[in-house]
RNA sequence: GGGGGCGUGGCGGAAUGGCAGACGCGCUCGACUCAAAAUCGAGUGGUCAAAGACCGUGUGGGUUCGAUUCCCACCGCCCCCA
């Protein structure tokens, strides 16, 4: 037993191989046509790799090694998403430097990466927080400045005041920061901001023809939200000076507007309230300024609030005066701030309305009584002296030409999508290469003068007066340009920087003087296979498809779209063992006992739940464990054998051996255990019609597999053939050739140790991909099931080529059909070719 | 509240209109062993003593010769967004 399968030693001696040889170097060899795959950017985390990681990048590699064995170019990239705040907050917490734990971090997930043998290219990996990467971050950044797409704005934000930071939005639930329990605040604060809503609708129109899922793309239409309608200005009464506008969907229902809502913070609010009702108005506007528009929206969702001005607006088309009242469901955010009330048809005004007793009037045709519900369907116009008898659609057409003429209103697109808020106030980040002005203008850097480099700081947490982290660089902040004393921006760039191009730089990692060059761009293309979470669905997907229409309008990028396929790969979830008191407990520690589970050694009984994987709940697997104790290759083929790739599915240890004892009776196949020598079983002998039989499913499904991203069944497969070779006399040599092939892109180590074994010229990765016979696929005889009335009744063995007439003899004459058809009248007979025949009877005869 | 997804043995899953439970885990029995592990072989949805029959893919209904698969309603779970 000196010679059995040993992971541990065939496992490292192949990925030397394959780094000494630099096997996966990509290369822009004009002779191939090129593949580019890419796994979403990970961030390289202080607690290393996790076994939902190598999910995505095991599917990307078993893709990226077939590509090359049909003779693709394959580029199969990696890199660190590398700035952000978890490395901040550990260097707070530890007293060190980000770029040093970051660096450690990187080590340890190249390391872990290596060890299970993907085909990465790896003198391409990149790292965003190095400055030879973030210099052209930055210089992206200066180009959307010249353009006009990156802009200062006083926005709300929030902020801790206990912590002395601005919090993301993720960060922040329940008016609290999520870590501490600290209270937030609403503050406003100049920040930067990318002008996204100039692209919306290209980022819709082109949402057209990616190949990507239906789902995903369902919620970019959504997150973009686009609206047709009408901008109306009404005139405050009495004050023809002052107006307000109001988009909306509906101006066809302008008749039955009986009031308008302006949201808190509109800037009208403060000017029309009228002295009498100050008070109120205020403390309401001062309340709601406390809460996120998300919290807003759930507060209106139970109960309606507002407060009246005491001023009212002019209805356009009636000239009726109308209240205006401030409530925080209408958002300063969204549209203009402003809407006009049309309780008769649409629910919330409805809501409001019987709050507050206010008029509802229908100018709609249909429904129940609009008193009692709002009426949101369709119908025709009916109280509006303008557009009576109009259905809806003509309707809303003819009442803003109406507007237009007078100059009271247009036609509008509107939509959901906000500018992206793009500065934080932190150091791990990249800094805008932007300087700032006595007289509050900014003055980007020159181009010659990038990258803006992190100055070193010892202290990551912001001033004590609030400022972000850079403004203790004062050395740094204060700089003189052509004799003009000016300061750097202090905030830094969000994390989703790096990662809105990193597939660019991917295709020429090593250009200094631009982010890729027009030749490599252009053989590269844009990705041809995007793999990765479905938590990425909006935000990542938005912004560097966003940031690629900016590139391309540049010049810089040839394509309109940066991912033409993607795929998203379902979570990994683990089991969790918990007591009645809500305690963790490790699997370790948990046995099973009658169906139900204990803590070992005790009768203490446990509560299995499956849940995502976290340190507090004691069921992370680290994956370095599991290559320890199975393998790269049963690691491999394990995470793809749990079940369909974009399923969500809990990881169970136990599992893994099923593929590890696959391995090892392949390994018997080929090796003699005892000695070490080839198998004597093996030779040059024919394959019987049933081996082939199987060979032939495992190539068909491994190979359909490859196209549909699908690859828990071709494993199935393999494990069949391997299974009915186990204790064959004669292994045909040719079988097991065609089998280390297909298998060689899952389990790439031990098929390449058994090639070479097998003394096989060449290598695994080398061969072409086998084709499958559909001849060999048939069998002679096949096995029909026989029904009656539906019901199985027997299975009939007969020869393929038997004639209808046959079939249905034989399957009549079966002992137990016979029986079933006793004093029956067969009245239709189905017959599906070599599957199943179904004898329809009724009582007769 | 909106959008998306999922419900099949003890467990992961297979079958997308045609023999439900492939493949794997676990379990049971057997072989090898002083013994154990590893390995190999057999079995394994439930009920009935059984040839065989009946029941069975979240629940209820529908379409069909035939439904895990298609349609309608409901229940439960998960994810994303608000």
């Amino acid at each position: 037993m000196q010679h059995r399968y040993a992971p541990e030693k065939i496992e490292p001696r192949w990925q030397r191989y394959w780094e000494e040889n630099q096997c996966f170097r990509a290369e822009e060899d004009p002779d191939k046509p090129k593949y580019y795959v890419l796994c979403m950017f990970p961030y390289p985390s202080g607690t290393g790799l996790h076994v939902g990681n190598p999910l995505s990048y095991t599917a990307v590699d078993i893709i990226a090694r077939y590509k090359r064995i049909k003779g693709f170019s394959v580029l199969n990239p990696i890199g660190f998403d590398a700035f952000g705040l978890p490395a901040e907050r550990a260097a707070v917490r530890l007293g060190r430097n980000p770029r040093d734990i970051t660096r450690d971090n990187i080590a340890t997930f190249t390391r872990q990466l290596k060890r299970l043998g993907f085909s990465y290219d790896w003198s391409r990996a990149l790292n965003t927080s190095s400055p030879e990467y973030y210099k052209w971050t930055q210089w992206i950044f200066l180009k959307m400045y010249e353009k006009g797409l990156a802009y200062l704005a006083e926005v709300p934000v929030y902020w801790c005041p206990a912590q002395g930071t601005v919090l993301a939005n993720e960060e922040v639930q329940d008016g609290r920061y999520v870590e501490t329990g600290d209270p937030v605040q609403r503050r406003v604060m100049r920040q930067w901001m990318l002008r996204i809503t100039a692209y919306a609708q290209r980022l819709l129109d082109d949402l057209e023809g990616l190949d990507w899922p239906e789902g995903v793309l369902e919620m970019q239409r959504n997150w973009i939200g686009r609206s047709e309608g009408a901008m109306v200005t009404f005139r405050i009464a009495e004050q023809p000076r002052r107006s307000f506008q109001v988009f909306t969907t509906r101006p066809d229902t302008l008749y039955g507007a009986t009031w308008c809502v302006l949201a808190p913070e509109h800037e009208l609010v403060k000017e029309i309230t009228t002295p009498e009702l100050a008070a109120s108005v205020n403390a309401y506007v001062e309340r709601s300024r406390q809460l996120s528009d998300m919290e807003r929206q759930i507060a209106a969702e139970k109960e309606k609030s507002g407060v009246f001005t005491g001023a009212f607006a002019i209805n356009p088309v009636n000239g009726k005066r109308i209240p205006v009242w401030v409530a925080d469901y209408v958002l300063g955010s969204y549209g203009t701030g402003a809407i006009m009330a049309v309780p008769a048809h649409d629910q919330r005004d409805h809501a409001f309305a019987l709050k507050f007793g206010l008029p509802i009037v229908q100018v709609i045709s249909g429904g129940r009584d609009v008193q009692q519900e709002a009426w949101t369907g369709g119908g025709v116009a009916v109280n509006s002296p303008l557009i009576d008898g109009l259905e809806v659609e003509r309707a809303k057409k003819r009442i803003t030409r109406w507007l237009q003429e007078r100059g009271l209103g247009s036609f509008k697109v509107e939509y959901k999508l906000r500018d992206w808020l793009f500065s934080r106030q932190r150091y791990w980040g990249e800094p805008f290469p932007i300087l700032h002005r006595a007289d509050g203008s900014t003055v980007p850097v020159p181009e010659d003068s990038l990258p803006i480099t992190l100055p070193a700081l010892d202290n990551f947490k912001p001033t004590a007066d609030g400022r972000p982290p850079l403004a203790r660089a004062t050395d740094w902040v204060e700089v003189e340009l052509n004799g003009e004393k000016l300061l750097r921006e202090t905030n830094t760039m969000p994390q989703w920087a790096g990662s809105c191009w990193y597939y660019l730089r991917y295709m020429d990692p090593h250009n200094q003087h631009e982010p890729v060059s027009a030749k490599k761009e252009r053989y590269w293309g844009s990705v041809d296979l995007y793999i990765g979470g479905v938590e990425h669905a909006v935000l990542h997907l938005l912004y560097a498809r966003f940031w690629h229409k900016v590139l391309y309008d540049i010049g810089l990028v040839s394509t309109r779209e940066p991912f033409t396929r993607l795929f998203n790969q379902g979570m990994i979830l683990a089991f969790s063992y918990q007591d009645k008191n809500g305690k963790y407990h490790s699997p370790e520690s948990a046995e099973q006992r009658d169906g139900k589970w204990y803590l070992k050694g005790s009768h203490q009984e446990l509560k299995v739940q499956i849940e995502k994987m976290s340190k507090s709940k004691l069921n992370v697997v680290n994956p370095s464990d599991i290559v320890a104790r199975f393998g790269a290759d049963a690691f491999r083929l394990y995470e793809m054998f749990m079940g369909p790739l974009e399923q969500v599915k809990p990881w169970q240890t136990s599992g893994i051996q099923g593929v590890y004892r696959f391995l090892q009776r392949l390994w018997r196949l080929v090796v003699d255990e005892t000695t070490g020598e080839p198998n004597q079983a093996v030779g040059d002998f024919e394959a019987s019609p049933e081996t082939e039989r199987y060979i032939n499913k495992a190539i068909r499904e491994t190979t359909e597999g490859m196209e549909h991203i699908r690859f828990n069944t071709p494993i199935s497969r393999m494990m069949e053939l391997v299974n009915h070779l186990t204790g064959q006399p004669k292994i045909p040599r040719s079988v097991l050739e065609r089998l280390l092939v297909i298998l060689s892109p899952y389990a790439p180590h031990i098929s390449e140790e058994l090639w070479e074994r097998l003394r096989l010229p060449g290598r695994a990765a080398q061969q072409s991909w086998p084709e499958w016979d559909l001849a060999a696929l048939q069998e002679d005889t096949v096995h029909m099931a026989v029904q009656v009335q539906g019901r199985k009744r027997g299975t009939l063995a007969i020869s393929r080529d038997a004639s209808r007439e046959q079939i249905l003899e034989a399957a009549r004459n079966l002992d137990n059909v016979a029986r079933h058809l006793e004093g029956m009248e067969v009245v239709k007979e189905i017959l599906v070719p070599g599957r199943l025949v179904n004898l329809v009877v009724r009582p007769g005869r």
